[in-house]
DNA sequence: CGACACTTTGAAGACGATCAACGCCGGTGG
DNA sequence: CCACCGGCGTTGATCGTCTTCAAAGTGTCG
């Protein structure tokens, strides 16, 4: 998992291409504040006022339906930030809740610094369209796996996206929040998320408690969606993610 | 609806905040080019080599599972942009094709051109980074809305999105896209598009043909969504806005 | 040990997908 | 002018999947 302890803040993706007087220079207009897990962080309705890089736990962003459903947008890890559309767009708002779901340390800056700033260095800008972009991206093509997969395959990809990116042992590894909360992340109910995992077993993934097993590499194919853009997102894994997801010439949807 | 002839393509939002001069440099590189109704403008796998924006018409993206199944990511209409995201994440190949749905016009620039200008010009990588960011921001709400709202709603706040969008008159408007087409882009089946248009007349919008009134505004409170970033989309609609869109002080998620 | 949150499992129900048939319309060709 | 066709949309019936409701099981922490 990306950590952006105080130390390592300077290699987040955010700064990259920023000289160190530069990064030095952005950095130290914000303030590290730390939240209980179950802290929120702001709330639907609040006023826009904080552009957050969480750099250790986890946020929760989600908002609830009249009807007292909890509907979660994304989970927020460390290394990403929070606020940065709302703040380009002028929202006034926030248009959802935002809680951590660990313990968790952010950075907050004020809005007026990251609207400064990604005009003066365009190369923030850059990084921050990039990063808001690849959300969005996922965004699309989750909303397009609810429409054309299962709920075990969703789990599947799902589990799989996150051994990749958060550089976990496909042999063996815990997940990183509650099943409920993925439950939720994935837009599905609890229930149906229980079911799927159990299924899962059949198809070469078996889930014991809160752990993970890739049991049979080849088979997660049968899972592998080509078009999760997992590819450009952590560089150093190449070799992993030929062995999970290996698109075939030609091949396109999720199959 | 914005057009983008070559006369109004200085009013573009990507292009808002430059100087004339500027846009004159910005726009020249590009050249104008025709594709008519059906006409491909790349297709899944071919190599990333421009970036369009769309002047007239409007273009399809959409992506085909192995088995036949075909999936709209996207309808691109005049005044936005195709290929963005790709080019700033350096993604070699497209991950969808791309397809007129009218007879389409859109002015093409090499992928050097977006890079380097939006280098050069942070107001240009600023605007298009909003776009593109609104765009994500819309997925992710209608990835909730699919698990949070039945057809019917789905498609009421469609309807009512592209009205408020397209600056048509809520009494009586003809959609500007096959049913078949709306139908793929709301992830639904166009049986359940078709069951679902003729539940809408209990609650208030009739639909006869491709031509749509909402013959209740007060009803449409029922499917509004105060979530849908409508708001700062078209800045000079407040009035039909807020006829439409009521969005009441403590409410959130969609009804 | 007991309280509580989290998870699993079972059974019933709702919704959308699928399959199938039909109506409508514009275009084409005889 | 009519017959035929294909694309598009509607409607009906059936089926599978997910949600919902209910209850029991598991784990953790005081």
């Amino acid at each position: 998992m990306q950590r952006a302890s105080p130390d390592n803040i300077r290699t987040l993706r955010l700064f990259s291409g920023l000289s160190e007087q530069e990064k030095d220079n952005l950095i130290q207009a914000g303030r590290t504040r730390r939240y209980a897990n179950r802290q929120y962080l702001f709330v639907y309705g609040d006023q826009v006022r904080l552009f957050h890089i969480v750099c250790d736990g986890a946020v929760q962003l989600f908002r609830e339906t009249p009807d007292g459903h909890e509907m979660t947008s994304d989970i927020i890890a460390a290394g990403d930030t929070i606020g940065g559309a709302e703040i380009l767009q002028s929202q006034a708002t926030h248009r959802f809740n935002a809680i951590a779901v660990k313990d968790t340390a952010a950075i907050e800056f004020p809005i007026a610094w990251l609207k400064e700033n990604s005009k003066r260095y365009s190369i923030l800008a850059l990084n921050l369209l990039t990063m808001l972009s690849r959300r969005g991206n996922t965004a699309m093509i989750e909303a397009e796996h609810k429409a054309t997969m299962t709920a075990p395959q969703q789990i599947a990809c799902f589990l799989e996206r996150l051994c990749i990116l958060h550089d976990y042992d496909p042999h063996g590894f815990d997940l990183p929040y509650s099943k409920t909360l993925i439950a939720s992340r994935l837009g599905m109910e609890i229930e149906t998320f229980s079911r799927g995992l159990a299924k899962l077993h059949e198809h070469g993934i078996t889930i014991r408690g809160a752990r993970v097993f890739f049991d049979d590499i080849e088979k997660m194919e049968n899972y592998a969606c080509s078009n999760c853009s997992i590819s450009d997102t952590c560089q150093e894994h190449e070799l992993l993610r030929g062995q999970l997801s290996r698109p075939k010439p030609g091949r396109v949807g999720c199959a």
